[in-house]
DNA sequence: TTGAAAGCGCTAACAG
DNA sequence: CTGTTAGCGCTTTCAA
């Protein structure tokens, strides 16, 4: 049979329904060699407990729901790691994605929602406030990457001023004075702002042609880091001989490219956002809703040094 | 109320729970007035249909699972996409991962399954094909990028021995013929055995050390293809006029970069999957278990010439 | 068209 | 410890 039922397992262990349910959930209080009975015939069987069915006649689904905003984005896949790390073993733990558009993203997340899920991590979502507080009404809500003033939405943020704050107190502490931060792109990162004045360049070539070039640079982002980095040495420059490099992320080719990176680790955030959904999820509502922030690190590693 | 139900906008709209369940699901046989009045009490209330209590009741759920073996790897987003793309509105297409490693790859499989989704995906997996061959029993499934026997799972794969055989094709009509194929990694590739014999080479800077050093380089691999054209660059070498690059993959920056790549787009075996698999779905199983193959696709963009 | 009734597979009291 | 009894919210016949 496709799917054997409780029942069935039931009739083939020569038990009740009730006790193959105590045993399918690790109920202690089963003797030992009905246990083993039960087991037997489920797997004799090929039984799997009916989630649906479970869940409806349990109240709750164990289900974790996350929506991460772009599976494109490396950050993503790290900020899962977290969530999946932290997760306990009871949480099945279900990906959904928007694929960085918002009206696909809403679409995810009322599929999400309709399975009734025990909490929900939004990752860097690009939905309405309004629906994030509508999906906070049915269920454990908490957001990655974005600071909502709802008082029943947790947030996890990253503190990304103080990765470049970092970045810059690295590069000054090494000597370097003449510092530029790099944002190649189609939109200027939010970043420029937590960058001294003055300092941002928008054109990785345009570098060289000023009267005093600087001696190490900032490149705000992965996508920008890779591009400087290829700029750099396409035109000549010895890295970290000529000039230093940080990049803020921490691009997946960082560690094998050697690259100095300074961030906010995002499977730090995964991490405490998860903690912080069980812990609404256990426990209940707060008073007032968490609000989180990650440190970012530095990872010193080859492309930093003294100015030459 | 957290959770309205079926009864409550029935009762709100004063008709009965079956007019209800008909409007939810679209059908065209309700009075166009009555419809009305069901949706607004609907959207009054805030209320959404329970995928449990719907599952469970008629069946089958419309959701297609996802098991994408690597966030990490940019190629499982761009299947993924392919996914997605090829869904139509009435299926939810949901994800787990593995992560990489096979015991969890199992247990996501498994809450996948206990879900009971009319479907699955799945991509790169790197399980037995015995517990492939398990969860066939219970729902259709498709597998992208390996070739089981089994005559009950449908397989999509890539042609990657074509990928090599154009990019190497390209480098010769444009006149190369010392060509090394780059290995770099920890584990050999697969594609080394598509390669010409003694072409393979797993260090690049040894390339410069040989008596007649190669005009153009294939890469075998995203990671290898970044690492390789670090390393041209740091050897002084100008690419395209001193050595042609081919990558086969498609990094995510191989665009951007301008890398010419030659590989099967992974959203192409998304899509194929997915319309595999929903054909299986809608249709029931066919006499014989599909195998389908996705060709490559040379991108020519600015890193490969005429030898210089 | 609309309403009533019978479950889908499971959990959660409760009574033995 | 074990069996019985109600539903969970919805779809689906089947009548009206």
């Amino acid at each position: 049979m496709a799917h054997p039922t409780l029942e069935d397992v039931a009739a083939r262990a020569g038990v009740s329904r009730a006790l193959v349910s105590l045993v399918m959930r690790g109920s202690p209080k089963v003797r030992p060699e009905r246990r083993e009975a039960v087991l037997r015939a489920a797997a004799e069987l090929g039984y799997r407990p009916n989630m649906m069915a479970r869940g409806l006649a349990a109240g709750r689904t164990g289900i974790v729901g996350a929506l991460l905003a772009d599976l494109h984005d490396p950050v993503y896949a790290a900020v899962h790691d977290g969530l999946a790390d932290e997760a306990a073993g009871d949480v099945r733990l279900l990906v959904a994605t928007g694929r960085g558009r918002p009206a696909r993203e809403l679409a995810a997340l009322d599929h999400l929602l309709d399975l009734r899920p025990d909490g929900v991590v939004l990752a860097g979502p690009r939905i309405a406030a309004a629906e994030i507080e509508r999906a906070a009404a049915g269920c454990a809500v908490t957001v990655i990457g974005r600071a909502l003033r709802s008082p029943r939405v947790d947030c996890v943020t990253g503190d990304d001023r103080a990765a470049v704050d970092g970045a810059i107190a690295h590069l000054s502490s090494l000597g370097h004075h003449r510092i530029a931060c790099l944002d190649v792109g189609a939109r200027p990162s939010p970043l420029r702002r937590a960058c001294p004045p003055g300092t941002v360049v928008t054109d990785p070539d345009a570098l060289w042609s000023e009267p005093v070039p600087p001696t190490a640079v900032l490149a705000l982002g992965d996508a920008t880091g890779t591009t400087t980095l290829t700029a750099l040495l396409r035109a000549g420059k010895r890295v970290p001989e000529d000039v230093s490099l940080v990049v803020h992320g921490s691009p997946p080719t960082a560690r094998a490219a050697q690259v100095t990176t300074s961030a906010v680790p995002p499977a730090d955030l995964g991490r405490l956002a998860m903690a912080t959904l069980l812990a609404r999820i256990k426990d209940g509502a707060p008073a007032r809703a968490r609000r989180r922030t990650v440190p970012p690190r530095l990872d010193e590693r080859a492309t930093t040094a003294p100015p030459g």
